[in-house]
DNA sequence: AGTCTGACTGGAG
DNA sequence: TCTCCAGCCAGAC
């Protein structure tokens, strides 16, 4: 009888973690989902996204990436290259825009929070 | 209420 | 490694 969160609740929290992600790594959708308790929501984590840069203090969407480790949201942002730009200026190499060594500056919020 | 769409994911071919 | 597909949750029409 587990019963989940409502939607905001579960979006708030989904801000809150991501505020957590260190400098320099990264996470997906599907993480932050399963961190929170609702592995099947990974694509209510994209609509959270989508509207994060509205939310205040400000998010660092651009360490949110699919689980293949590609920029699937930057069209979110300014222009099409500002998130590999935030990224590569954290020294994450980006590349065809997909995460080069993702497995290694994956950020498992299970294992490391 | 029914249908489509999307910053998703994992499995199959 | 790549494409395709079903399952998933919520919002827009």
């Amino acid at each position: 009888m587990d019963r989940q969160q409502p939607t905001a609740a579960f979006v708030e929290n989904v801000y809150a973690l991501v505020r957590e992600i260190p400098h320099g790594r990264v996470t997906s959708y599907g993480a932050i989902a399963r961190a929170l308790g609702r592995p099947n929501a990974s694509r209510l984590v994209g609509y959270a996204m989508r509207h994060a840069s509205a939310a205040s203090p400000a998010i660092p969407a651009h360490r949110v990436v699919n689980s293949k480790g590609l920029l699937s949201g930057k069209a979110a942002f300014g222009r099409a290259d500002t998130m590999q730009e935030r990224l590569e200026k954290e020294n994450v190499v980006v590349r065809n825009d997909k995460v080069v060594d993702f497995k290694r500056v994956f950020w498992e919020p299970l294992d490391e929070l």
